[in-house]
RNA sequence: GCCGAUGUAGCUCAGUUGGCCAGAGCAGCUGAUUUGUAAUCAGCAGGCCGUGGGUUCGAAUCCCUCCAUCGGCUCCA
């Protein structure tokens, strides 16, 4: 007999052997029905392998990220079933489950198309009704490479190939037969809805000189009402999408003569960005930055210096050549070198430090052009960046106070949800980093001491850092729940070096001071495409392009309601007025889809009384209020929304 | 850059297997209406059917080039 202990810490005796399925059967039908793999010692496995000692276990049903990754991962097995009936000869790459669903990676003898999914689909739900169960099995090298190379399927090959003797097992479910670590789930049959979202070109391997499979993605659930309830979501995402509200709200917008990823702001977004950069100057300011100005290009020397130029090589940078002199400018694909200049146009004394210079600097970088992104992603783009030049004894101080900064920002957006990250060098491949291994190792202890310190849950990446240094990422997710980089903060201890940048210390020797990038908002572009996706448009008050709309009940009103918005524009309240000779259910209707925070019903009453009847974006009617008391509402809203900075 | 899809009026979309002057709603303009909390009515105007080439008696529709957009991959200082 062995002990079985249960989450809840409670403990059962059972046989030597027992499998997961028989502990749940044990407990009851319904829940060996709804059990989809089991934890082991926290190893997640199949339902049906025995247990052989004593052991902690936890019945992993849909509701657990292990459940649902079981689910997908036999899933993307279902999906292979299905095209190998459907496309004889097709070949296998991989097909692992994903954050959402699975996807299958396949090199098919005839082209398939996303007309060709429905009837993927319909198979695929044909082989989960009829009840397959997954089978496993452990099979020894030679014989998994036999039965690959027979079976002429070239990718398998070569995963297994890369497999050590005795950790190869196979699964098999019907008559589909996978090279797999598992788990999965007992039996297709509680696979219930399939969607198989879209089709895309891979590379095997994720290497762009290998040949491009096709990826088929997909989703499955153990009800269709789920299956509802996403496609649901995603349309409700699809209305979030920043390029659909940019739009709408007349933020910005793109031309093909001007050229792809260069966005144009136009007149309301901005107004918004500039009431964004004014927030953030004015925390900076706080904090002892020095605002500074430097041009859009730069010599090509500039970047020699940086070590950019030799680590992105020509091809990256466009080069604008003056036409006697023979000069080579680049345009400025980062702000850093600039600022090391502006560091170096005076002796430094200790005294000084740190140095903050702070710029909304415009840089280009060539993106590849199927890479681009409505704002997330573009090709020129502002950054909020500053560089801090500090001491060593100063580093990790100053680095904090970068981080209360980020954190200010975030929490008066109400960016609640954000992951910090810390992107570490690869731990193999050094090549791709310039510097000391020892500048290395400092800057990276500094980063996890100074987030540690500030209590920030953060994940580390390898491979994931700048080429000059490490980073702490500050990552937010769109409305699909893709994840972009927002805040970062970098420490470097190369520019310095390159630059020759120096102080002179208290012993009057000189010494190299030690540079931080950083930027809150990473840059104004991909913020506000995530505001805008975060607040589906409804921006908080002290944001909004328009705050106030004035709406006359009649003509007759229009005077009232020019003065009513006159006034509130005195008090720095953004107001307009909505004359149309339209009827108030349609002027309400029109600005509530334009977001407008509150629109401000006036007619006879109101002029007769000098008031205004208040109505709030998406709460309806607020009653009457005089002018002065609209006026005191608005700014509390406000003062609520932007608290003031602790320090 | 690569794989796949898409491109018709300012916006959202119709346009049957190629066949009469290319359609609608919204927005716009003009007029009427003077309205009390999510769409008043009528009229008018608006289109190198993304671009360039080809096939055809005839192309928005079929083929090719390029441009742009979308979903991924690779990349991301």
């Amino acid at each position: 007999m062995i002990k079985i202990t249960f989450p809840d810490g409670s403990v059962k005796e059972f046989e030597n052997g027992v499998t997961g399925y028989e502990i749940a059967m044990s407990i009851s039908p319904r829940l060996a029905s709804e059990v989809l793999c089991v934890g082991v010692d926290g190893i997640t496995q199949d339902l049906g392998m025995p247990i052989m000692q004593d052991a902690e276990i936890k019945l992993y049903k849909w509701d657990d990220p292990e459940g649902k990754h079981a689910f997908w991962h036999s899933s993307s097995h279902l999906l292979a079933a299905a095209l190998e009936k459907l496309y004889p000869g097709i070949k296998f790459g991989i097909g692992p489950a994903i954050e959402n669903g699975f996807y299958y990676d396949v090199d098919s003898p005839v082209a398939i198309t996303e007309a060709d999914l429905p009837a993927i689909e319909a198979e695929m739900l044909k082989i989960a009704s009829s009840k397959v169960p997954f089978v496993r099995s452990a099979v020894a090298k030679a014989d998994a490479l036999k039965s690959f190379k027979d079976k002429g399927d070239q990718y398998k090959v070569e995963l297994i190939e890369a497999l050590e003797d005795g950790t190869i097992s196979f699964y098999q479910s019907g008559d589909f037969v996978d090279l797999c670590r598992g788990p999965h789930i007992r039996s297709s049959e509680v696979v219930k809805a399939v969607k198989l979202t879209s089709i895309a070109g891979a590379y095997w391997r994720g290497d762009e000189k290998n040949k491009m499979l096709t990826r088929i993605y997909g989703i499955t659930f153990p009800k269709k009402s789920l299956l509802d309830d996403y496609l649901a979501m995603l349309e409700e995402a699809k209305k979030r999408d920043h390029r659909k509200l940019g739009k709408e709200l007349e933020l910005f917008c793109f031309s093909s003569r001007v050229g792809q990823g260069l966005p144009l702001w136009l007149p309301k977004g901005a107004a918004l960005r500039e009431r964004l950069e004014n927030f953030l100057k004015n925390v900076q300011k706080q904090y002892g930055y020095q605002q500074v100005i430097t041009p859009h290009i730069g010599m090509k020397d500039l970047y020699v210096t940086s070590g950019h130029y030799a680590k992105y090589g020509k091809d990256s940078f466009q080069p604008i050549h003056t036409p006697d002199e023979g000069e080579e400018f680049l345009l400025k694909p980062m702000n850093c070198p600039h600022h090391c200049e502006i560091y170096r146009s005076k002796p430094r004394s200790y005294k000084d430090l740190p140095v903050r210079f702070a710029e909304f600097g415009t840089v280009y970088r060539y993106e590849q052009s199927g890479e681009l992104h409505g704002l997330t992603r573009v090709r020129g783009f502002t950054q909020d960046d500053a560089h801090l030049f500090v001491r060593p004894d100063q580093l990790k101080d100053e680095f904090m106070k970068v981080i209360d900064i980020i954190l200010y920002v975030f929490n008066t957006l109400s960016f609640e949800n954000f992951t910090a990250q810390v992107s570490l060098r690869d731990k193999t491949n050094r090549d791709k980093y310039i510097g000391s291994d020892e500048n290395w190792e400092k800057a990276e202890n500094a980063i996890m001491e100074a987030a540690a310190e500030k209590g920030l849950n953060t994940i580390v990446e390898y491979g994931e850092a700048a080429f000059y240094g490490p980073k702490l990422d500050f990552m937010v997710k769109d409305a699909l729940g893709r994840k972009w980089q927002l805040g970062t903060i970098q420490v470097d201890y190369n520019l310095p070096e390159r630059f020759d940048l120096t102080y002179t210390g208290a012993d009057d020797k000189q010494y190299r001071p030690i540079m931080i990038h950083r930027a809150p908002f990473g840059s104004m572009e991909r913020f506000v495409a995530v505001l805008l996706e975060h607040t589906a448009g409804k921006f908080p008050l002290w944001l909004a392009p328009d705050q106030v709309v004035v709406l006359p009940i009649s003509d007759k009103f229009n005077d009232y309601a020019d003065e009513v918005a006159h006034k509130l524009n005195m008090c720095d309240i953004r107001a307009i007025v909505d004359q149309r000779s339209e009827k108030i259910g349609r002027k309400i209707r029109d600005n509530e889809l334009k977001r407008i925070p509150f629109l401000l019903v006036v007619g006879e009453k109101e002029s007769a009384e000098g008031t205004v009847s208040v109505r709030q974006q998406g709460e309806g009617d607020k009653g009457t209020m005089t002018l002065a008391e609209f006026t005191a509402h608005i700014g509390d809203i406000v003062a609520n929304e932007v608290k003031p900075l602790k320090k």
